[in-house]
Formats: structure tokens, sequence, C-alpha cells
DNA sequence: CTGTTAGCGCGTTCAA
DNA sequence: TTGAACGCGCTAACAG
């Protein structure tokens, strides 16, 4: 409400004398005048006008976090705790650093791009943005940009990234998968939210068929459809005899738990009848019983370093590597028999 | 980047021309002249200057949403399905009002006044405040504001509620368990992030036991720590035959689906040698094994009405009632046993 | 040490 | 139908 006019006003002085003591600038105020502007300052609970700000120095403190997903996925992206970890850890360091932040969860980059330039932003997150829309956001957007788990194709930008091993921990998860004996297996990705990592994880399960001289068909791929009973469906035929799977491989625990319990309330025994693995090593793969075999990974660290990557591109420093690869490992429990 | 003026000057008209044409005023512009405009308005992607926008108007469509929890907590408030299904819904139906959303999680009233004055927000969904602060926040903003999940006590201003029916849900749980011959109860809330609910909750327990002629202690209350092995320790304490209780009842699925796997893995048989209750009816309730007795609420139309009333309060229509309570129904599933 | 003023982008009012 | 001028709150450059 009170602006710096008024305090002025109040205070007998004149606006630069009150923007000195706001700022700070003893030097150039008597220390009478500091005083007196101060306690009226604190009186009046005297808050800049961010519009006014963003007016005079073309920028507005606001971190855009923008969460990429499907229009009808809204409702449950939050739910995966993958999201929700990253989002926390993204406010927290936002704030810390005397920013602010603004979500978006949508997939319309015009609508990115304009929300950009129109708040004036000083940095972005994104997060599971499809490469060739990183490229049209990338050429539109002259702040600094961080994407969280994308992938990129093509190399007209230096794109920074937070990503994750995906082809190691497909790797890892099928290795141990073959050496408990189980070379029937198939892999059920999240399609369409996260393609690029999902296909990378896909190649690290083929990598470790090669490794064993066998080879992975692209048929043992079965993206999960966002509806859930279909999801159940699938689930039902993949872990029946007539398919002749041992083990499901899922590309996150969210699914890997919704498809243990509902396999087990339909007379499946897990992990006799047939084997599951998850991805991501949260809460869900140790709530569920048989707690899941699964490939951990520290996804609010992603959003840790996801900001202060952006804060240091902010700050015009130089960024090494652009690309950060966080580490994976298996976290092996009770859901894969030995064959 | 693109101004009116910049607009103006490459097609040659005035700035208050171009307004007119962004405006849709199409009466005081010549149809040739609104052609030429609009083509060069999308050509150069012209997006208004919200930073001109707030200090002309002195609003922002910003709405301001406020997770009110305790600073260390931070990295989990978002972990539990419930805030994310809340925020998720939020989002949505701010977006598509054509406002936008800045999140801030804290439990500092100081910083959100400041917040909301530096923003000019248009309006404020405040989650979990505690009913001293509700008074210091509403007599210090004067936009709209709607909480979820609050308890007032004082009656010097009208809240803008959305609520829960806590003291029937903590009823119906306990009723259940009494006629399951369940006498040795004990409530286990998530002290200290949603104080209000959790007291009404456990109202409702003591109104089961007395509509039964008995009473229910307030011993029989014991507030989770947020150090998760010091939870766990609480888990077997309460569970050993010593403690005497025969039911767990408590106030989110989060902590009853931690508590039943920790118990199972040591030993413990749910619900043959305790039985636990949660609240929520989340994804956690049918995950676990045996799946949870639990109290069913619909967390996402809690953050959609919410952000309902608040576009209804700044639109300046009556809003009735004020105070919004939402159902539960007691969802049986199988973590409690006959005794 | 303190006061005055220009200008950031926008929409509106008034004059041409 | 169009243009010029004003003011929203703030800061920095300049004048006193």
């Amino acid at each position: 409400m009170s602006t710096i006019k008024e305090i002025s006003r109040k205070a007998g002085v004149s606006p630069t004398t009150v923007a000195n003591v706001v700022y700070g600038r003893t030097t150039k105020v008597s220390p009478a005048i500091r005083e007196k502007v101060q306690a009226i300052l604190e009186a009046e609970k005297y808050t800049p006008n961010m519009g006014a700000m963003m007016l005079l120095r073309n920028n507005s403190k606001i971190i855009g976090v923008i969460m990429f997903t499907e229009p009808r996925h809204n409702e449950t992206v939050l739910e995966d705790p993958f999201s929700s970890a990253i989002l926390g850890a993204m406010e927290r360091e936002i704030r810390s650093n005397g920013y602010y932040m603004m979500l978006y969860i949508s997939s319309d980059e015009e609508e990115v791009v304009r929300l950009s330039k129109a708040w004036k932003m000083d940095g972005l997150v994104l997060v599971w943005v499809p490469g060739t829309i990183c490229r049209i956001i990338n050429s539109s957007i002259d702040v600094p940009l961080v994407y969280i788990d994308c992938f990129f194709n093509d190399e007209d930008h230096v794109y920074h990234n937070i990503g994750l091993e995906d082809r190691k921990g497909g790797y890892e998860v099928t290795k141990h998968l073959l050496s408990m004996g189980h070379t029937n297996i198939v892999f059920l990705p999240c399609n369409p939210i996260f393609p690029g990592g999902d296909s990378e994880r896909f190649s690290g399960c083929k990598d470790a068929f090669a490794e064993q001289g066998m080879v992975l068909s692209d048929t043992a791929r079965v993206p999960l459809p966002y509806d859930r009973t279909k999801r159940e469906k699938i689930y039902m035929q993949l872990a029946g005899k007539d398919a002749g799977y041992t083990a499901l491989v899922f590309s996150s625990d969210y699914y890997a738990s919704e498809a243990l319990t509902y396999l087990q309330e339909h007379g499946f025994r897990i992990p006799q009848d047939i084997s599951i693995t998850g991805f991501d090593d949260n809460i869900f793969s140790r709530l569920v019983t048989p707690r899941l075999t699964t490939v951990h990974q520290d996804s609010s660290k992603k959003g840790l370093l996801a900001i202060q990557m952006l804060m240091r591109l902010i700050q015009g420093q130089d960024v090494e590597p652009a690309r950060v690869t966080l580490p994976i490992y298996l976290q092996i429990r009770d859901s894969v028999r030995k064959l």
C-alpha cells in the first residue's frame, strides 16, 4: 500500500532519501534522518512494488517452473512422488535465493514463451520437454534455461540439463534379471510423458542382452496408457502364462506398485508367478509387499541442482559441464525371483 | 521484447491504435489498419508487459498459493499425495481462469503479507494455517483469501474455508473399531502440521466412545515427530504387547502405510497382531498389504473448490456459505481385525 | 547531505 | 480515425 513517495511525505524528506535508506546507502544519509525514515518504513511495512521494478529493471526475479505434460494427465502428474520431490526442492532453493516461483503445468510451448516474456522471468526450469520443443523454446527465449530429464535432437544450442544415467539404469536392472535367469522380459514405459528417458532405459535393457550375446526384441516394449483400467488389462495379459514373460520391467515405481498390487489381488503371487522391477526407488517401492527391486535415483537432488545451475547462469557465471548426469544404482529387494 | 510503441512504429500508426486493436475495439479502427496491425502483432508475438499492467491496474492476476509448513518439513510436505493432489487441481483451475500461480511454501506470515503486496496479488489460497495466524493474515491482506483445512479461533472476520468432516471422520473410524471389538486404541496425529484438523478428528474418536458410554482418555493421543527413526520407535512401542493397544488410528494414509510396513518387517502381523487405520484414502492405502481401512476424502476437489470460490470472491460475487465442509466416508478394507 | 526529474510500458482521456 | 499527454512506483543521474 505505502509507496516511497508516501513515506517521504510522512518523514518530510525526499523520495531519494527514502530510497537511499531502503537500499542501505548509509553514507548518503545522516544518521538522524536514517533512524527516522527507518522507523516509518517499518511502521508502514513498506514493500517495493514489483511492477515498478519490472518496468525499471526489465526483470522480475521470477523463476518459471514448467512441467511439460499432456493436458489430460495434469491431475496425476504431481501425484507421482518423483514430480513432487523435484518441485519441493526447487521451491525451497528458489526462495532461499531471493527469487519467486511461478508454476505452470502444460504442454503448450507458445504459452510458455509468452509467459516468460510477459513476466520478464529471470530464468526457467523445464521438466520433461520433448526435444523438438526444446529447440523452439531455446530459440524463442533469451533468458537462462535449465532442463530436467530432457533429450535434445539438435546441437544448435548449448542445452543445460540435469539428467540421469537412464541407460545404465535399464542396463543394471536387466543385467540383474538375466543373472537371476530371466530371459523373457517386457519393458513397460510410461508413454508418452517421458519419451527420451524411456528410450534410453530400453536401450540399456538391450545392452544387457547384447552383452550376453542375446537380443531383446522391440516387441518387448509395451507403452502404458493413461487410462487405469486399460493398464490393468495389460498387466493381466502380460503376466499371464500365454504371454510367456517371467519379469515385468517398469519405468517407474508408481506403475510397478500399481501392477504388483493389482496382480496380487487377481491371484498372482509376486515374485513366484511373475517378477516385477521398478524405477526411482521412492516410497512406493518400500510400501508394497514384496518390496520392489528397483533403480535408485535422487529426484529432489535434480530439482536442487537445476536451480543452482540456473542461478549461476543468471549471474553470468560459466557452468561446466552444461549437462549433468546423476548416478543411479540398483536397489535389490524382494520382487525378483531366482529362476 | 516488442512493445506497443515498437509495433506502432512498424505499422506506421499511433500506439493508441495498436492498443485498440489488441483490446478488440474494432469500431475505433478501420478494417484495413486493423488487419495490418494484427499481422504485425502476431509476427512480433506481442505480449503485454505485466509490470506495466501491475503499475496501471494495481493488480497482477497472480494467485498466491501458500503451503503453511514448518521450515524443516519442506522437503516432505509435497510428497504426501494429499498436498500434490490439491496443488495440481489448483494449478489447473487457476490457469483456466486466466490467472497465474505463485507457489510459496513456508510458515512466515510476515513474508506472506509482504509477498501478496509486492506482487499485487488478486487473491490467495492458504493451506494449513494455524488459527492465530489466520487472524493476522486476514487483517493485513485486503484481497480475497480462501483457506483450506484451517480452523479459526475468532469471529472478527468472515473466513472462507474449504474444510472436511474431520470430526465425523474420527467418529466413523472409531465407531467401526468399536464394533469390531477394539476398545484400546491410540490416535496418532501428524503433529504439528495440521493441528486443528487432528483435534477435530480426535474429538470424533471420543464421540464414538461416549456414544457407547465409554471414555477415550487424552493419553490415547500420541503426536508423531518429524524424524523417521523416532516415529519407528513409537510404532514399535505402541504396537508392542506392553502398551496394550489393539488398534493404531492414524490421521494420514502416509504414516499409516509407513507404520504398517515397518511393523510387518519387524515381525508383527497386520491385522492379526495389531489393527491399523488410515485417513485420506489415497493411493498408499491401496498399495500396502493388507490394504488400509481408512477415511475417504477427495483432496483434489478441495483445491478445485478453493479456486472456484476465490474466483467468485475476486469478481465481487457473494459466496454462500463461506465455509464449505466436504463429506467423508468410511472405506473398509483389510487392516482391522474382528476381536 | 538532500531534492528534482526523466523515463521504463501501458491504457485512457482529451484534443485534433 | 488518430495522436499527444498523463500517471502508475521506482531509481539513477544530476542539481543544489
